[in-house]
DNA sequence: ACGTTATATGCACCTTGTTGCATAGTCAAC
DNA sequence: GTTGACTATGCAACAAGGTGCATATAACGT
């Protein structure tokens, strides 16, 4: 599985606490790899005891003391056997076209609503990424390798999105016409 | 879930044994939804339970004895209920996306492969859609709501596993360059 | 006789993901 | 002075998915 190693990629960035790669996993990782804080809290005692990050307590003022966790030698290692191990494509899990089969039987009205409302949603990605685009990358990704990784994954991101407010319009024009 | 309603979804086509329901899903709604026999065997005493389909021992001849379910009324309505239902697109789970991150660090050299892996997983399965698109769609979807869906999961198939080849290519151009 | 393939069904265990609940300190606003 | 927002960490229960193993009939070839 992936959130271990995301984690570590997150780790191998800079140390963090929990808290920390949460809100991370909010910006950043996250378009990829979602995570709750309950997930990242059970997680990292197991990195721990596998001996890919390790922990130090850090007391501050103001705040609660946290648990910072960086990676280990033995971490980095385990994380570049990952990058170069074939995974494969996640299977593809669409309820979406379950429902659009199950509209051939029931009907396609009942189904129209959810198509619009997930247009919606797709472009509104679509529109973020696409800003930050624009933003940070007006004249291309540029020769630092960092930099293009940060592009293609937006990219991905971009073509993502683009592809189903594609689809979803074929589909909508398709099933509003007689 | 949507695996319980996939399953009606295939039972409101026509009755079928677990087994049945195995090979439809490597054939077709498997292309959005996978499962393996053992899922399928754990759901159907559930969906049973639920009163959402029913069962009959048939006897069979040169051939062990099956377990047919059929869809029920109660069945037909909840899937109903949840065609209508706002489920909201999967979430985004992408493996290689975390790994392009960890290529940031690590080096692309190391990730390299996987896309070049990946890019020919998606050209197959984009070949294998396009080809059923151009054979029995030459002339488009028609008027049949029935063949309009199934063209629809078709394109939905083609439009993403298009859009993932277009993205490896981008990124080998990107990271193979100085 | 013996292995292979297809049909047909299932259990057990483990990992991963989700949901709900719980705690506790600090700070600013009202 | 209480309410809410932010920081910070977790447990428990459950749902869903994956892997491995197990069993049985019967056709077909060799």
């Amino acid at each position: 599985m992936s959130l271990k190693h995301a984690i570590l990629v997150s780790l191998a960035e800079r140390p963090a606490s929990g808290y920390d790669l949460v809100s991370r996993f909010d910006r950043s990782i996250g378009y990829f790899w979602r995570a709750s804080h309950q997930q990242m809290y059970r997680e990292l005692p197991k990195l721990e005891a596998a001996g890919w990050v390790s922990a130090e307590a850090v007391a501050q003022s103001g705040k609660p003391d946290k648990r910072v966790y960086a990676i280990t030698d033995a971490g980095r290692g385990a994380l570049t056997e990952w990058l170069k191990a074939p995974v494969g494509p996640e299977p593809v899990r669409e309820s979406l076209m379950v429902k659009v089969r199950g509209a051939a039987l029931l009907g396609a009205a009942h189904v129209l609503p959810e198509i619009r409302r997930h247009r919606q949603l797709h472009a509104d990605k679509l529109a973020l990424f696409q800003q930050i685009e624009q933003g940070d990358f007006s004249n291309g990704p540029g020769d630092d390798p960092t930099r293009r990784c940060r592009y293609l994954a937006l990219r991905s991101g971009v073509l993502y999105h683009h592809s189903w407010v594609t689809w979803c319009d074929e589909a909508l024009a398709l099933l509003t016409t007689g």
